[in-house]
DNA sequence: GCCGTTTTCGGCCCGACTGTTTTCAGTCG
């Protein structure tokens, strides 16, 4: 039972509780757990077969370990089999509509016996909805576009998208007179792999002239609510995008506060109870008594906390390094000297091997791996080891008259579905760079999948392992791989483990990321680029490493070349 | 359901906005 299926049954838990009224923190104690399992770097099922204490970890109690351990051993939890049997699955979506929580949706259920979508929706249409108490006309309106928007509006994007967004809404903006200060927050800042909003904060005595302002960007749909302080607008993409105003002195607060993340925010605000204090957006108060807000340095600071990286707030070891004075300093976007996974025209890419160089370069990188297909990728046009020989001769030309960058002569190799890889050794063994990347059978089962990589990690020749779980964000989650079991081998045969900065793969991801330092495996963070555009990805890479805690010196490529052979053990 | 230098019970973050009310519950973030 993989970490991510126990996490998943807590959620369900807390659906079902929550929908029932059961009292909030323990739906809160069940939503928590998931959370710290989905995750955790270790695996939990390991741990019970070790028999570790499982109370240890942060959230879980007597209570949840040993459900937990009855899930890892019998594969099934009996609580949440009579839950399941007390209220329908069809049920539960109900309160994926936008407007309707636990409280309406129960109602629904009990008074009108409603107990799927389409039920709700004909519900709403005969107006029986408009007739409960608490419902009324404008409910059973929202509940309808809900129903129509509900795919929609819960789809989030990837980050690279959403910093289209908010670039142009931060230009759009700046038109807008009186605006002091203006930051996005949210996931956004935090950098997350996708994001589900925007949220805009703006420091202006004229709160109309920025509502009105805000109104009037390109794609608005609708204004799903507009106060004093806030406004909530959807644009035609489904995007959801908020607004708020708030006085100088309360930036910093409402940063901290928009930034998230919720969790983060729960235990800020119960170590200022701690300390008889109160954080809102508005500010750090002693009683009614204001004390700062200005700028988020001032909110930690009050807390007796140093600023915390927004990259880092998701409530899992931020605290404790900052407590200690142990927040890493994380890696950034120059400190990346060199590309080590890319491709040209040879196989898919776009480009040709001499205009790669010239972006490389521009770039200002010192040097970059060509590693285009093995054969086995046909759709690709995959080399073998004839023409890879070819395209290495033309770099060994090509080393000779450009300067200023280093072009090593590499491959991605394929991992192929029987196990083994897709080029001879004899080829390996004259590449300077080897990406192993398993692109075929990804529904094997787990063992088998686990078996394929961990043949690559053996092979002498091979240098890193490619995206190494395979997700794509939003369409796939990945292929079923024991990831203990991968870190293990690329601990013991000393390989490196690929962050792809594609913003549609960012694999591996950043709770994967932190494990693979805790195991001590170092991480090569790779555009994958397949035209000369595609190397500017690297950011979402960097960005992605950030949050898993990364310094410099996890990451490899922001070594010279000469550093990344020695680590890779060649001369 | 978790948790603990105000410990084994009584807390658990805080506020804005809407709609349905006529002072507030529900939802959202």
């Amino acid at each position: 039972m993989t970490n991510a299926q126990i996490a998943a049954a807590f959620d369900e838990i807390a659906d079902i509780l929550e929908f029932q009224g059961a009292n909030p923190f323990r739906v809160r104690a069940y939503r928590n757990a998931s959370r710290t399992l989905g995750d955790f770097g270790e695996s939990i099922e390991a741990l019970v077969h070790e028999g570790r204490d499982l109370t240890e970890i942060q959230g879980i109690g007597e209570d949840l370990a040993g459900k937990i351990e009855t899930l890892v051993k019998t594969g099934s939890l009996p609580q949440l089999v009579d839950l399941r049997a007390q209220v329908p699955k069809t049920v539960l979506a109900l309160m994926r509509i936008p407007g309707l929580g636990p409280k309406k949706a129960a109602a629904l259920y009990r008074e009108l016996s409603i107990k799927d979508l389409d039920m709700l929706k004909a519900a709403c249409e005969a107006h029986k909805v408009r007739e409960l108490k608490g419902f009324g006309e404008k409910t059973e309106e929202t509940i309808l576009k809900g129903l129509s928007l509900a795919a929609e509006s819960q789809k989030r994007i990837y980050w690279a998208a959403a910093d289209e967004y908010a670039q142009a809404l931060l230009k759009h903006m700046r038109q807008c007179k009186g605006i002091e200060q203006m930051e996005v927050g949210g996931s956004y800042r935090r950098g997350k792999d996708t994001v589900g909003d925007l949220d805009l904060l703006v420091v202006s005595s004229d709160v109309a002239a920025v509502m009105d302002r805000f109104g009037a960007f390109s794609g608005v749909a609708e204004v799903l609510a507009r106060g004093e302080t806030k406004m909530v607008v959807r644009l035609d993409t489904g995007l959801q995008v908020d607004l708020r105003v708030v006085p100088a002195e309360s930036f910093g607060a409402a940063l901290q506060y928009f930034t998230g993340s919720k969790q983060h925010n729960i235990v800020l605000r119960g170590r200022a109870k701690d300390r008889g204090l109160k954080v809102s957006e508005w500010g750090v108060f002693r009683g009614e008594k204001y004390i700062g807000g200005r700028t988020e340095e001032e909110v930690y600071k009050l807390l007796d906390l140093p600023w915390i990286p927004p990259e880092l707030r998701e409530a899992r070891q931020e605290f404790e390094w900052a407590e200690s004075g142990q927040i890493p300093e994380l890696i950034e976007v120059a400190d990346i000297q060199g590309d080590l996974h890319m491709h040209t025209n040879q196989t898919d890419g776009a480009a040709t091997l001499e205009e790669m160089v010239e972006a490389a370069k521009k770039r200002g990188l010192k040097y970059i791996a060509i590693t285009d297909h093995s054969k086995r990728v046909t759709m690709a046009n995959g080399l073998d080891g004839a023409r890879l020989r070819r395209q290495w001769a033309e770099i060994d030309k090509l080393n000779d008259r450009v300067k200023g960058i280093k072009v090593l002569k590499g491959v991605e190799v394929d991992i192929l579905e029987k196990g083994g890889l897709d080029l001879a050794d004899d080829v390996l063994a004259e590449a300077d760079w080897v990406v192993a990347s398993l692109h075929y059978g990804q529904n094997q089962p787990r063992e088998k999948i686990t078996k394929r990589l961990l043949g690559a990690l053996e092979n002498p020749h091979v240098s890193a392992i490619g995206h190494p779980t395979g997700r794509l964000l939003e369409r796939r989650s990945g292929y079923d791989v024991d990831l203990d079991a991968v870190f293990a081998a690329a601990k013991e045969h000393k390989k490196i483990l690929e962050l792809n900065a594609n913003p549609a793969r960012l694999d591996l991801d950043d709770v994967a990321c932190a494990a693979a330092k805790e195991h001590g495996i170092p991480i090569v963070i790779s555009t994958d680029a397949h035209s000369t555009q595609g190397l500017e990805t690297i950011r979402y890479g960097v960005l992605q490493a950030r949050r898993a805690g990364l310094t410099k010196e996890d990451v490899v490529n922001t070594r010279p070349w000469s550093g990344v052979m020695r680590l890779i053990g060649r001369k």
